[in-house]
DNA sequence: TTGAAAGCGCTACCAC
DNA sequence: GTGGTAGCGCTTTCAA
């Protein structure tokens, strides 16, 4: 079934109540039902009263479409992300929702599933002007949207760095987070400690495992540096790194997780496998997912404040989308290591 | 800072290609370009490649407002679920993005977090025409879109039964799943159950309540029946109804849990009173969320489709807005008890 | 096969 | 303070 013929199938509902309905009903022009509905000082406050109460007996509600090609904007905010799915995300998600809200825009929601095509349809809708702006969680922006006008003045970054320094963005500091984790490990006596990995093509993951190999050999354990990359990011494929690990006969007294999804699957298959944690292997996470304070043993993590990320590049991206101010600064946000019993610390 | 002075800031972003430009550069006719963009056969192939080809070079896009206004659709569902952060949501979501981009619309989502002028400024964007249909997975539908009209033709409901016959839903039969469950714990042996419910306002927490105490009854078991119910939903909800049971004394066999979430919580909470599980007491979940299988000790659940339910619900919508077509009728999906270490069985 | 022209519902400018 | 009206960018009927 093509897309077209989809569209055209018959979503009748009948005519809605216009603004010129309105007009007649108060037997003024649209001109004034207008001025009213925005509230205009313009309009008295008797012709006010007597357009609203017809608005809230007709249940007349103002056409988006008509408002948008008018005013050139929509009221919109597009959050990119790779998938939705992924525990990370939604809190972040949240978190622009309470900003946006209050400033009287709306969220969109669309997971890119790390597929070209769908990044690119969704970019689309900041072309198209369906959205006004968008928050990348992804860690790439498509060719495509460059071709919107100042476009770097309609999108900022979140979570995962966009390599473009002409773009706002909100972060941690991934690089000390992960150093503060290796260093723990290293004060509680440990040596041989593996990092399991996520995709090295992440600017994010690439930072982590960074500092946990300078860290390492900042405290001459150079030599035992292990990373371990996960292509795929998940509770599964943690487990089987770690089997593969394993069954290699690497046998480390510690792991450091790239997050806390990854560390929930590797732990598992470490129990499996009749270890012990902590006691034969100690492990440290990465996000402080709501399931790490619970889980047994619990998990020790690097929390991350991902409501105020969310609520912080939502804040960025509205300073920047106005044009009357300059460009507003990237944001580094404060981690915090969360010791636990994972890590017998 | 009001609403309205902050969409008043400049949002310059220069003035985009229209249609316009295309048939002035094409030296045809605007009619002409929309024409050749909608693929109509009434163009010459030439013209069409010809128009094509400075589509692309200059990058345009079309105007979704203009278009929207024009052929009033919006090609957009919205999706209203009570808060994107709980883990069962985004699953759905997925399979909702799945079919609907298929068919050429887009997923807008939005949390609702139970507060009804949230729900109502969602569900307004069904009636500005900013979307075309609203799946809503709260069991509620806002009194507004009742003013939409037919408005039973643009929403559907999934996972939380809405209280109206003529909406099309997707669900799965909790009263059966839950029947499903507590017989497996009884046949075990288990005889002091108790049903940590949730909020009983929901028809699917109250579905999967009553299931619970008529199999109980069924049993001869009526005297044991014990459902305490959270109204908050959250693994943290489900660790504090735990602690209070076990703080006033109540020992069972076995907890029945309301969903996944819950019974993680509380299984947290009943290990640091000194319980063992299963050998102490028993724990089934509900969902089957992905860190079930992998905690420790891995949870008995009910398995739920979720990205399937997803699909459905999104064919459901689509189908419902057809109004060339009868209206769905409803689908339930099949559920299925995973056992797991939580119950020993 | 193509062009001309009439709006879709709204806002903003210009009169009065 | 209110009315008239042009036009946002597009689709679609009607003519040529």
């Amino acid at each position: 079934m093509s897309v077209e013929n989809d569209k055209k199938t018959k979503r009748g509902s009948g005519r809605r109540t216009t603004m010129h309905d309105i007009a007649r009903l108060a037997e003024v022009d649209v001109s004034t039902v207008s001025r009213a509905l925005a509230d205009s000082p313009r309009v008295t406050d008797e012709t006010k009263s007597r357009i609203l109460k017809i608005v809230q007996d007709t249940g007349y509600v103002i056409n988006h479409g008509a408002r948008m090609l008018r005013q050139r904007y929509s009221g919109q905010v597009l959050v990119m992300l790779p998938n939705i799915a992924f525990t990370y995300f939604p809190e972040v998600v949240l978190g622009i929702e309470d900003y946006v809200q209050e400033h009287g825009f709306s969220v969109v929601v669309g997971s890119t599933r790390y597929d070209r095509e769908r990044e690119e349809a969704l970019a689309q809708q900041l072309l198209t002007g369906a959205a006004d702006g968008i928050i990348f969680m992804t860690g790439t922006i498509p060719e495509l949207v460059k071709t919107f006008p100042s476009f770097d003045r309609h999108i900022v970054g979140i979570s995962r760095a966009i390599p473009d320094e002409h773009i706002p963005q909100v972060n941690i500091d991934n690089y000390l987070a992960m150093e503060t984790a290796t260093r723990h490990l290293l004060g509680l006596g440990h040596q041989s400690i593996v990092h399991l990995a996520g995709s090295q093509s992440s600017p994010t993951f690439r930072a982590r495992a960074e500092a946990y190999e300078r860290t390492m050999e900042d405290a001459g354990l150079g030599e035992k540096v292990n990373v371990i990359v996960s292509e795929e990011y998940s509770i599964q494929a943690g487990g089987e790194r770690m089997n593969e690990m394993l069954e290699a006969g690497v046998r480390p007294t510690a792991v450091i997780c790239a997050g806390d999804d990854m560390a929930l699957g590797a732990m598992h298959a470490a129990r499996l496998s009749g270890l012990e944690i902590p006691r034969d292997i100690a492990f440290i996470g990465f996000d402080d997912q709501p399931f790490s304070a619970v889980m047994n043993p619990s998990l020790s993590t690097i929390q991350i404040p991902r409501r105020e990320m969310g609520m912080a590049g939502a804040r960025l991206l509205l300073a920047n989308m106005d044009m009357t101010k300059d460009k507003p600064d990237s944001i580094l946000l404060p981690h915090k290591l969360i010791v636990r019993e994972s890590c017998g610390g």
